[in-house]
DNA sequence: ATGGTAGAAACTCTA
């Protein structure tokens, strides 16, 4: 089983890049977010036509996440339960007995601004519903942007991000305390090349210097982990015109 | 300290 999880920054605009992705490398199961538009909008024909059916938690104009998948999923479940939210950051299902969650973690704007503290909150809430999902599916699959580079070495330079947005010390707590529930970063289950980035800023050439930050995640739980064969990053789609500033993640699971 | 770019939407916000 192949997923993947890709931060499309608009869907609409995204489609021929992710239709082109999906044909090159065949995923059974793709998390989407930052769809940014409504679910009367989603192009379900398109990626019909494709061999993907999905489901989506969209909204308009921000936000918006999505699972895209051969077979379709079973037991849908859109936001976390237990947490009021108007903004669509999360979408499950299982797949192959496989529970699949997309998330999109608040951005946070700035340390200290309203957006952060709502960051936080956020990332409390899933740390509590996780555990609890944990406890009723062991294959537990949780991939998604989470707007946090867990380590330095996930930083282009650490000492010009220290204790800025996506790399302060709350919010790496509050990615270890989601991670603690019982979860491995399946990235760093592998070796991997020295300055591995996700996501590149569209300013000042970014994606050129390679100044990134690693902030899309894949985590598994152990009976996911133990047969997690690879796990990458394809900068490949960051390569084209009109690209999303997000690469996507590929995952391979030993499950036929 | 600021600004750079992109997307959605609609003359501004979010990232």
């Amino acid at each position: 089983m192949k997923l993947a999880t890709w931060n499309v920054n608009s869907l609409r605009v995204r489609l021929p890049h992710l239709l082109d992705w999906l044909a090159a490398n065949a995923p059974d199961v793709v998390c989407l977010q930052e769809t940014k538009c409504e679910d009367g909008n989603f192009p379900s024909r398109e990626l019909e036509a494709a061999g993907y059916s999905g489901i989506h938690h969209g909204q308009r104009g921000y936000n918006g996440v999505a699972i895209l998948s051969r077979a379709g999923g079973m037991g849908v479940s859109r936001g976390i339960p237990a947490f009021a939210d108007e903004q669509s950051r999360v979408i499950a299902a299982d797949f192959d007995g496989v529970r699949v969650v997309s998330v999109y973690v608040p951005n946070g704007q700035s340390v200290g601004s309203d957006k952060y503290a709502y960051k936080l909150r956020w990332f409390e809430a899933l740390a509590q519903w996780l555990a609890s999902e944990l406890a009723v599916h062991p294959k537990l699959a949780v991939l998604g942007d989470f707007n946090v580079a867990p380590e330095d070495r996930d930083v282009h330079d650490p000492l010009l991000w220290e204790g800025k947005i996506h790399v302060s010390a709350a919010e790496r707590d509050a990615l270890r305390r989601v991670v603690a529930v019982g979860l491995a970063d399946a990235f760093r289950l592998f070796e991997q090349p020295e300055k591995s980035f996700s996501w590149w800023d569209y300013r000042m050439g970014a994606f050129r210097r390679n100044m990134g930050l690693r902030i899309d995640l894949v985590l598994l739980s152990p009976a996911l982990a133990a047969l997690c064969r690879s796990c990458r990053i394809d900068p490949a789609p960051r390569r084209l015109e009109r690209p999303s500033d997000h690469a996507p993640v590929l995952c391979e699971l030993a499950i036929p």
